[in-house]
DNA sequence: CCAAAAGTGTTCGCGGTACACCCATGC
DNA sequence: GCATGGGTGTACCGCGAACACTTTTGG
């Protein structure tokens, strides 16, 4: 997003040294699509823009790109300024660079997504709830710049990988139940999906593996939690195999 | 790449005007791999260099994004400009920002990767074979900057990407034998297919359509040539349905 | 007539899909 | 004891994989 001294954003005074080229240069920001996964939602993380233009409106957390960083190394720190998130799965999605995209001139964005275990982060979207929060996709609010288009490639993107990629397990918690695991993707796909056929093709992967835990505080019987072997999979990998649901 | 007055390049003498910002921008360029199938190769279209740095190394065609043009208007742009191709399969890539990646200072480049029928451009490569070239994937000359990472990064995406989407047909003439429609796939995904499975595989997806023509000028029995059915694949896609090889 | 590639069917096994009931637990 | 979700097995069918010979054509 193209923000200077959006709220939360740690400010530097203007530099003394003016930037002189002889061609017209576009800023280069970078917007971050967090994701994570409630209860029967996807829903994506928000600010409230603090500044014009497009004050007070909902936008993706981002801004410039330093002089001397990497475009990842840039999406890492917005995320953390901005939304104290860190350690989050991330991946550069797509660049946005239509000439009139932000009023105030050429801005070229590179969008990443990233998939965040949305259990971990209520608090931050709760303790300053008025500038940070989570929006479930079908009822964003009205968004700045082309944000709206943004989000909607990222669902596409996660929607297109889930099945081929294990990154499902990035918006679940590391123990998880098999009916949650189950919920995440018939939400991500849109889709119902058998139970019982679900459970015995993950499992038939080898790569959820049981614990001995079991779910807590609920008010039925408690279901078995499972963990992703990571590990494994990345020895599989090696041997060219190929993860699919 | 980010090379100014590159061989081939229209050239517009400094403006007059100088451009100042308060920070410090990156410069923002396009490169595009192009790709085109040869008898027996995928191979790659590059251009060699006029300046410096890099001089008559070979790099990718592209270049700087004009104030006022749409990323993608200025990857096809360069395209016809240093290359004289128009008219094919152009996708974004990837972003490319690493600090470094340039001599000259901060440039980021939005890669784009086309698709090629190369018989078609056979004569530009012929008529400057010193300065424009097709290089089979395997032997690769040096080249400038990160642009061999950005030639993986593409075949890559092809790789992934020629299963599930119809888009090798862009790789071919509009008329040709299943044979090479094979051959396509077993260069691309690196693996042999068996004919008569691949036969049935693909005419069942009623895609690809007998024409009346044959194949000409070989010295043992003619192929038939189909086609690929274009518009019916597009009624299809409304109706969900998904191509797969 | 020979070389080269075109063209063509069947069998088998695995994996995806459809489908319904009993079990454990908390209140 | 009842409501809530947890957990389990089988039968069928379609699709992918393996596999070899005959036909056509030009030289």
């Amino acid at each position: 997003m193209a923000a200077a001294g959006r709220k939360g954003e740690t400010w530097t005074p203007p530099p003394p040294g003016r930037h002189v080229y002889d061609y017209p240069r576009p800023a280069v920001t970078v917007d971050c699509v967090v994701l994570g996964l409630d209860a029967d939602d996807l829903k994506v993380l928000l600010i409230q823009r603090g500044l014009e233009p497009y004050q007070h409106t909902w936008a993706l957390p981002g801004g410039f790109v330093l002089p001397d960083e990497d475009l990842d190394t840039a999406a890492r720190r917005e995320l953390r300024e901005e939304t104290n998130i860190e350690d989050v799965y991330l991946e550069q999605l797509y660049t946005f660079g239509a000439p009139r995209r932000d009023p105030r001139g050429r801005v070229i964005t590179v969008a990443y997504y990233a998939l965040a275990k949305l259990s971990d982060y209520r608090v931050t979207a709760a303790t300053d709830a008025e500038s940070v929060g989570w929006y479930p996709l079908d009822k964003l609010p009205a968004l700045a710049f082309d944000h709206a288009d943004i989000i909607l490639r990222a669902v596409e993107r996660l929607r297109g990988k889930v099945r081929y990629v294990p990154i499902g397990f990035e918006l679940l918690p590391p123990r998880f139940s098999l009916t949650q695991l189950q919920r995440l993707y018939e939400i991500v796909l849109e889709r119902q999906l058998d139970k019982r056929n679900f459970r015995k093709k993950i499992l038939s992967l080898g790569l959820v593996v049981e614990t001995e835990e079991l779910e807590q505080g609920v008010r039925h019987r408690a279901a078995r939690l499972f963990r992703f072997d990571k590990k494994k999979y990345e020895r599989l990998l090696k041997q060219g195999f190929e993860f699919a649901i």
